[in-house]
DNA sequence: TAATATTACGTATTACGTAAAGATT
DNA sequence: AATCTTTACGTAATACGTAATATTA
């Protein structure tokens, strides 16, 4: 499983052929389709069906396709925050959250964002808000 | 950026060397040195400082490192998922939330469960819990 | 000098492109 | 017949291993 081929898997997946994810990945048709039969090969699993022209995923490409979006998605995030730190980061940014999603929802998110930043200083100003309590 | 490279990256940084890493991935030293340097060259960053014997990571291989897991988790993730699709998931789980967590924590959770278990039938037993009303 | 990383270079794998064949509407 | 995918095959890129060099404790 090498991510060039997950790269074309999703762009036969999301164009529902061959010949355009091949256009669109810029790479001849044959080997785009040499690919697609290798990755089938190691995963041990068709991924779609060949119904003439149109193409569609089977229930392992179906299964796949979200997992090969989150991958590639996580490469180009790894990428850009490298870019991000080459570049340096600036600017401000507020962020607020309503209290009852603050610890399972912005906590992790805001970890998550310390950890890869560790260069921007994050503080809690606090929102001013109080519950009425009259 | 390529899978194995970044296998490599992960080996390295565990290990602290060159030469453990390379006998944990199976390959040749000057191999795994050269897929690291190219790799570097790629990001356009240095991921180690050279210190003789030992290696640190720089700022950037840390920034790198728990991106690279992740994605190599990711990859593991697909693949057993694969497999387990191949092979059929059985058995019987139940699951229980507290109700402040349900929509927040519980419901993403099962949403991304059965789209990668489409076959799998999820049931609301409900839990028999009602707030005291007295 | 012993241990480790890099450089140099030859080899084998493999991804790619072109051309031809197969298949479906 | 036209369009799309697969197969066949030659080429180019590249990952790997061995050998030699450099570097540090």
């Amino acid at each position: 499983m090498e991510l060039h081929q997950l790269r074309y898997f999703c762009a036969v997946a999301r164009t529902g052929s061959f010949t355009r994810a091949a256009i669109e990945e810029g790479v001849a048709q044959p080997s785009l389709s040499q690919q697609i039969v290798k990755l089938e090969q190691t995963l041990g699993a068709k991924l779609f069906d060949r119904l003439g022209r149109s193409i569609q995923l089977t229930e392992y490409g179906r299964t796949l396709l979200p997992q090969a979006l989150a991958i590639l998605r996580q490469v180009n995030e790894a990428r850009s925050t490298l870019e991000s730190l080459r570049r340096g980061v600036g600017g401000n940014l507020s962020v607020g959250c309503i209290p009852t999603l603050t610890p399972y929802f912005l906590a992790p998110r805001l970890s998550d964002f310390a950890h890869r930043f560790p260069d921007v200083e994050l503080q809690d100003r606090g929102t001013g808000w109080r519950p009425r309590m009259r």
